[in-house]
DNA sequence: CATGATGTGTTGCATATGCAACTTTTTTGT
DNA sequence: ACAAAAAAGTTGCATATGCAACACATCATG
């Protein structure tokens, strides 16, 4: 059962779950405590942001299509709220968490499947959060690059690797300045790491 | 339920799992696709470790009581097996995602409170995860350090705090040198926001 | 209580990297 | 097809930070 798959059954079988649309700008959730809010991210596009002490928009991490979210997964902290608000039109299904975990305990099978499922989820969430941790913990961005290169190589059985997005964005997932990384990615060039054109970035090792 | 409490019944309740022993140095478990070992530390202390390219130990993460552990946490490469090794005596529960999943289908109730149990585990571990992750996405050695500080003043109420583990453990945690950031905390002293005394930091601002 | 291991604290140095400020190219929306 | 927005690409500069190499304190263990 992929996740839309998932999203639809539950509501087909689960009164407490429901399916709502947003427009761009607007708020799809704020994380708090004790709430235990989990969102499936159907279609669009959001992002999970926060305002600092001064004001300033900090955005902790964005979201596409087939992405979980919620409080459960954050650690909320009661000085700053979080928000996720949308950027592209977007279908969200909602739940709550204590919800789920009642109807299980009544033995409900259609509970206990979905429960399984989102274990499913949860782990694969890991397994990309711990991939981004072994990312940011090294140390300069050069190892951040070929350490993500390499991931990206192994994952595809290939030297010749694309970049699933903007090259933007992907100083913002290892946390480095872009201009620094841009500079980096020269500097592997000319040395003869790789060859690059676009995103698209040949590994020579 | 806790997580010895779960590691207990799962021995009562089922064969598949077992309670092993090891000695420092062991290697409890080494992470190969396909395998989906989960593996729960009930005592001691171990590492998740890989050897890179050169041949240089590399700690990706320390775990200690109650941590859980395995593949399918991690995205197994290809072409560097990662380790867990014992530091100091362990005990721990080792069982097959695998297993779990296909009993659950025959709906036995104690493999249902099982997985909702491990959906537990693995959401508090998500929490732990993006906690890391917010922190290791801090541009400098001040914001890591300043943002860390502010999770547990916010945690315990209290400006007063004191880090749960020793200053080198810390950076690790925080991956930066830990020099580096002695020289940070003094700078941190000298400007008046904290005051430090070993390991006791006080907030003062 | 002796000794080795582990943690704390400090400093000098070289440089990698964040930041700001641009231009050019590509994509998006009407 | 055009304008506007987003992304890509480049450069100079200041400095934060990694690294190495110390001394000293504290802890653990036999």
């Amino acid at each position: 059962m992929d996740i839309s798959d998932l999203a639809n059954s539950m509501q087909a079988n689960c009164i407490k779950a429901q399916k709502k649309n947003f427009m761009p700008g607007t708020v799809i959730t704020s994380y708090m405590e004790k709430r235990k809010q989990i969102c499936i991210l159907i279609s669009g596009k959001a992002e999970l942001i926060r305002y600092d002490l001064k004001g300033n928009k900090d955005i902790i991490e964005t979201f596409g299509p087939n992405d979980i979210f919620g409080e459960v997964f954050h650690n909320v902290n009661t000085n700053n709220e979080l928000f996720v608000m949308a950027t592209k039109k977007c279908e969200v299904v909602i739940f709550l968490y204590d919800d789920i975990k009642i109807k299980c305990r009544q033995n409900c099978s259609f509970h206990n499947t979905l429960i399984s499922n989102l274990l499913d989820l949860t782990l694969n969430n890991s397994i990309i959060q711990n991939t981004r941790i072994e990312l940011l913990s090294k140390r300069s961005i050069r190892e951040k690059l070929l350490s993500y290169f390499n991931i990206l190589s192994s994952k595809n059985f290939t030297k010749k690797i694309e970049i699933p997005f903007s090259l933007t964005s992907l100083a913002d997932y290892l946390s480095i300045d872009r201009s620094a990384m841009m500079r980096e990615l020269k500097n592997l060039t000319d040395e003869g790491f790789i060859s690059k054109h676009g995103n698209k970035i040949k590994l020579l090792y």
